[in-house]
DNA sequence: CTGAATTTTCAGTAATTACTGAAAATTCGA
DNA sequence: TCGAATTTTCAGTAATTACTGAAAATTCAG
């Protein structure tokens, strides 16, 4: 299952690149590009592509696609050592940078397509019973979607400080919600 | 790229079946998966292996392996109807509670293995300064993802009604946040 | 219990996706 | 501008995943 060249890589770091490939399909990516990223994510300093080629016994050809669908994500970084020619690829330090990345990353890929098309379905005109209860259940679906990404959308323009705070609140936030209620009137759209 | 029989499913239905099917890959179940969960999603009514198959025109097999998937992702309920043998299949109404079974499913299957791969790593001793370094990583990696997984938690203990009004509050959050921090003294753990 | 109705399983095959090596394209120092 | 170093592309093939039909298992009315 995983086979690692000889050399290189301590089985700590080893470990971690073999669950996200294996991880790799439930995620949506393969198992190639999983583990390059996991490689590049836990590495001390930027890695080249035959470094990596090197290290998981990949291709040279393999590495450079799974760098190019890596970067499509905005999860590596592309970096220069001075005087080497050759590309480095790194992961943001910042693990909260990074999820940002992957989360609108995935909005725009995953979600925004279906939010349209429900978009354009709602504005046909129904013209059987069927048609008319699919459109009703294609609206709630639409409106769900929408709140949930309109308010992604409020949380993410926070400054990641800010977020990482109104994370730790937990469940507080219920009751800021409570104290907030009494002092508006409860019950708002 | 989209042959249904001919008979049955409106124009608007249609698009939307065909539309969940070519989305499926990109949210990693199959075609065939994908248009039998919309099929049962936007009808009238709870529907029998038979009707799917026949609507989609995929095997009678293929649907009832559907069928089971879908079910252990808790995305359709199983009923009965009187006087019918025969297992019907609908989606169930509240689109938040079909939120919710998809959050808890994926976190279940797609990060708690995540989760206890690094907690298990952060275990072991690191010998190199790479290992040293790999740990530091995971340890941030495991940090937030447990972060965000403490406060969906938090949330989703909430009544669906106090959920949707957490989300339509959007921005506003933040303001309440920082009246928060006035009161409580800011800069907490 | 029996057996017809219904669902599930599974081996074989089809379709899709991943990976490679070789060749083409690009980049940049000299 | 040349050409060695480096990256990318892509056709062919390997590996994986999806789908089917037939057969086995299950369910339940009588």
């Amino acid at each position: 299952m995983s086979d690692f060249p000889t050399s290189t890589l301590p089985p700590l770091n080893r470990q971690f690149v073999a669950h996200f490939g294996e991880m790799g399909s439930k995620w949506g990516i393969n198992r190639t590009v999983g583990q390059i990223y996991a490689l590049i994510f836990i590495s001390k300093r930027a890695l080249n592509a035959d470094e990596i080629a090197e290290s998981l016994a990949f291709s040279r050809s393999n590495v450079s696609m799974g760098l190019k669908e890596l970067q499509s994500w905005r999860l590596v970084k592309l970096t220069h050592q001075t005087g080497d020619r050759r590309e480095y690829f790194e992961a943001p330090a910042d693990v909260w940078e990074i999820f940002r990345a992957l989360a609108e990353e995935r909005r725009r890929r995953e979600i925004e397509p279906t939010l349209s098309m429900l978009r354009m379905a709602l504005l046909e005109e129904p013209v059987s019973s069927e048609e008319q209860h699919a459109q009703a259940r294609m609206r709630e679906m639409h409106d769900l979607i929408d709140k949930l990404m309109t308010w992604f959308d409020d949380v993410q323009k926070l400054a990641p400080e800010t977020a990482k705070q109104l994370m730790g609140m937990g469940s507080t936030v219920t009751k800021v919600l409570e104290f907030k209620d009494l002092i508006t009137g409860a019950g708002r759209k």
